[in-house]
DNA sequence: ATGAAAGCGCTAACAC
DNA sequence: GTGTTAGCGCTTTCAT
């Protein structure tokens, strides 16, 4: 049997009250008494129960984290930052995954409420709005990482991704290239929307526009890149870069290049999105935008915190930033 | 305020038993009763405490699950594994990473511990002594991934390695290569030493033996393979292939081929171990050693389940598979 | 500086 | 079938 506070009392001789105060660190307890109960609680191996600790403070200490999946790279650094600051804190962190599942998800909120967490993270972009919606009676704090949704109880911290866009074409426009193509992420997407938004807005500024020629479809993974980049190559005019929605739609665009022959960035510049932990890794390396992950993990948490501390906070957005390596060069097609 | 189970008895006219025994499908509560509790629950929305439960059954229906990092690619399907089969059986998981750091593991410990977590379950390779030793009094059923460590109350799922070592090499000289080296991961890690003992293992069947200047240290990362490769082909004799403890390393050791201006597989094979996701998408795709890690995962979950359930338990062992991807050939060199 | 006592929301005998 | 009641381990007034 594991040691109460009331082992603790015992053995020192005091009351649990007592015990009670050493363990939080109370001024008002004589230092021979904090002295005899804090051997007491030694020699018991004594750890305090926070699980009756939070049903009296009606703070578990905990929040839950929600995600897609952990099977795209976006997730793992925001969830391990997520984790480093709550444990800092003293917080613990309940991961879940919904896999873009309904009854995933249903079954995910069901289990935060009655677990009673103090707050909840949610990074699965799909839907932030149910989870405002299964949780307002509740009133848990809610903060979204890449999803905008407004409302009372939600908070947002996310990439500027139009500025990402504008980064991304500017880059490529920089670089000597008009034929500009964009491969999208899943529609749905409001970040697929924004970073084409900010492809679009740069182009404009130059007189251009995107043609429609040169956009494709494509699904947020390799497979959907490589398959929208094939039919790029195809299209007439072919583009002489392209901008990709993520990391691995670019991955997969790479590979579609290589199998037509072609090189990058000798015939074709490709740039991603993201900077997942591979792209550093690809052949050639990828250029891209990346995302401070770990800050928007971080940023979220101390959201969290802030609010959980009845701080007054405000929705926090992110500047994406360029990482050039090898996929792009100048264009060298004539004009 | 939250609806407690007081509020729900209250409103059905009933006492808070018969509201205890409609939320755990009692039999033995009249249909009429019933209903009249279950409206009561849905108009106050009331969801169960489970902290309050937690506290008089001893069971939060919490596990623990500690891993170093997540920006470890080799670990976020065996975490998404067993957060999936835990909420399939009612159990929540709290996420921890220890970042190799003792300090870190030690909040870590502690803080499960006042959690009163059911189980514990480490993927961190490197000491799962430590939480046995700091968890022994509190007699948590530990399961240990990939790190054996025996003992009481201590449990392990793992992956052949000897088998995996041994595959490695047995496709290679089947390819008929016949100077193959090994790129080391941490020596402190079990499993590279395991893989190694393969490698060793199976040339001897043959009547050969490791070459030391066939094998390099690196460091299971990347950089540490890239490092490890371009030493090796400085060597005489140099490899016409090499077996990398992981595909991290394997992944570094391809960039070393290139930037000495060879090509893989043409002159030189190279096979990694785990089969991360990224593997697939490698220049050339990754021909590796795949640990099962997903099954790694939940079979670790079930292990905690039936432990919990107070079944009789043992280890597991699961075997590795070769991927046949791009990256190894036939050797052309002339023996 | 310390103790007594009242809960927090729930389960599980035990009565009826 | 349903209600009463005694805790689970802890925090927190309120006394002393």
């Amino acid at each position: 049997m594991v040691a109460t506070i009331v082992d603790v009392a015992h053995k020192a001789g005091v009351s649990i009250a007592t015990v009670s105060r050493v363990i939080h660190g109370s001024t008002l307890v004589h230092p021979t008494t904090r002295a005899r109960v804090e051997q007491a609680m030694a020699e018991l191996g004594y750890t305090p129960n926070v699980v009756a600790r939070g049903l009296v403070t009606r703070r578990t200490q905990a929040i839950g984290l929600v995600i897609t999946s952990l099977a795209d790279p976006f997730f793992p650094p925001i969830v391990q930052a997520i984790e480093e600051t709550a444990l800092d804190h003293g917080y613990s962190v309940f991961l879940c995954t919904s896999s873009n599942d309904p009854a995933r998800e249903i079954a995910v909120v069901r289990q935060l409420r009655e677990r009673r967490v103090d707050a909840i993270i949610v990074a699965a972009s799909r839907v932030g709005s149910l989870y405002h919606a299964h949780l307002e009676d509740i009133k848990v704090p809610l903060v979204l990482i890449n999803n905008e949704q407004s409302g009372a109880y939600t908070y947002s911290v996310g990439t500027d991704d139009v500025a990402g866009g504008r980064l991304a074409t500017n880059y490529l426009l920089a670089l000597g290239h008009r034929t500009i193509g964009y491969i999208h992420g899943p529609l749905v997407k409001q970040s697929t929307q924004d970073r084409y938004r900010g492809y679009e807005l740069t182009l404009g500024e130059r007189g251009m526009k995107p043609d429609p020629r040169l956009v494709a479809a494509g699904d947020g993974q390799a497979a959907g890149g490589q398959k929208a980049m094939h039919e790029l190559l195809q299209r007439q005019p072919r583009p002489t870069a392209v901008f990709c929605f993520n990391d691995a739609t670019a991955i997969g665009a790479l590979r579609a290049v290589r199998a037509a022959g072609l090189s990058v960035p000798g015939d074709i510049s490709i740039i991603g999105y993201d900077d997942i932990a591979f792209a550093a890794y690809t052949e050639p390396p990828l250029t891209t935008v990346a995302q401070q992950t770990h800050e928007l993990g971080r940023r979220a948490m101390c959201l969290v915190l802030d609010l959980l501390a009845g701080k007054e906070v405000t929705s926090i957005t992110l500047l994406p930033q360029l990482i050039e390596r090898d996929s792009c060069a100048r264009c060298t097609h004539g004009e």
